[in-house]
DNA sequence: CAATAATTGTACCGATAGGTATGGAAACCG
DNA sequence: CGGTTTCCATACCTATCGGTACAATTATTG
């Protein structure tokens, strides 16, 4: 239990570094889903053998929700960053743009992990299905927070429900997801976005 | 191989209705995916013996692929005589309307099979994953070919491009089966349509 | 150097996946 | 009725699933 002074740990020392493998687990969550990665998957993604991932992460769901973390924090951080532009209209080019980027990036696999991760499923993946469900439902109160502040601020015209607004718009970004799951390009995607940003009631 | 009289049947006759058997498969794989749809779970819902479903439907991915017909045929049968509809509004709003009403349909599992079906999974989904893909791609290559039309009718303001239009509504539709499949309940599906037919490009 | 502590690789676990062989049961025919 | 054809039910197949026991390995500590 004691630590040693250089690197705080005792015994033999890890061999794979934590975030890069939580990078590749990431990517292979992100491709086939949670039920849809296997362990054989992951452990061949990362490089690593099975027993050391369990020692590092915990069990899938485990390892899966700290890949989920990381791409939130990661790639999706730019959903929380949207929040804090100035005008209602600027926090939804911003959602929208960052989704047609992030969800058609080269490196990635299309789509977002928080709509294709576990949309329906079986038994096995019910608790990520839920998380995920309410990960999505908690950004989207967020969003409408926002807009219900901006409301206050008199940057919402009257006629504008700020709850419905943001519902709208998360609407739209999950189906740019669903678009570029199905393999929609970059192009593609920002010309919804260009028709969404052209038509908002604002 | 003859035929008999009444039944044109040889031998014993089935025991199971092959379009009920169709009906309650159909339901466990729009609640669970097809990966995530087990035969266990498929036979137990049909409330027929394994043998029975393969001599009757073939394997699961031909036991998928007729449940997907007697969706597309059945309970989304609307996004075919959607197309009929006169104008451009009309196609657009029997579109939303109807998907609103079918995502949160109180006997049905929440979201749409063609999105949730297969949005992203592994190797043994992936061919049913192309196939979703590939058919909600002709649904949009459909509405673009209808919006093409109306525009040389002259049922469409010059400065919308049909193609992206099309790709503009099913994005929102694709979005509302994301919302269902997390739980979203109708009045909120149709807030979404109401904002979307009140910003038209038209 | 020995002692200790952690990670590593191999090999395995029970459970379940999709799919099938087989024999008896049930309906039609002549 | 016998004969034929088809379907149903049990029981089983191999492959893979997520997860782990165990012992060898590799580092740090004293």
């Amino acid at each position: 239990m004691r630590r040693n002074k250089s690197s705080g740990r005792l015994g033999r020392p890890r061999s794979f570094d934590i975030d890069g493998a939580l990078d590749r687990a990431l990517l292979v969550f992100w491709r086939k889903g949670y039920e849809g990665a296997s362990l054989s998957d992951l452990t061949k993604a990362v490089g690593v053998n099975r027993p050391s991932l369990y020692a590092a992460f915990g069990d899938k769901e485990a390892l899966f929700r700290k890949a989920l973390d990381r791409y939130l924090n990661g790639p999706a951080a730019y959903t929380q960053e949207a929040l804090n532009e100035p005008t209602v209209r600027a926090v939804i080019e911003r959602l929208l743009r960052g989704a047609a980027d992030l969800n058609t990036a080269q490196r990635n696999p299309g789509g977002c992990l928080t709509v294709q991760g576990a949309l329906a499923c079986g038994a096995a993946g019910d608790s990520i299905r839920q998380e995920l469900a309410a990960y999505r439902a908690a950004g989207e109160a967020a969003l409408r927070r926002r807009f219900q502040r901006a409301n206050s601020e008199g940057d919402l015209p009257a006629t504008v429900n700020p709850a419905e607004l943001a519902r709208y718009v998360v609407t739209i970004v999950y189906g740019m997801a669903v678009q570029a799951a199905g393999g929609a390009t970059r192009d593609k995607l920002q010309n919804v976005v260009e028709m969404a940003l052209r038509t908002l009631p604002l």
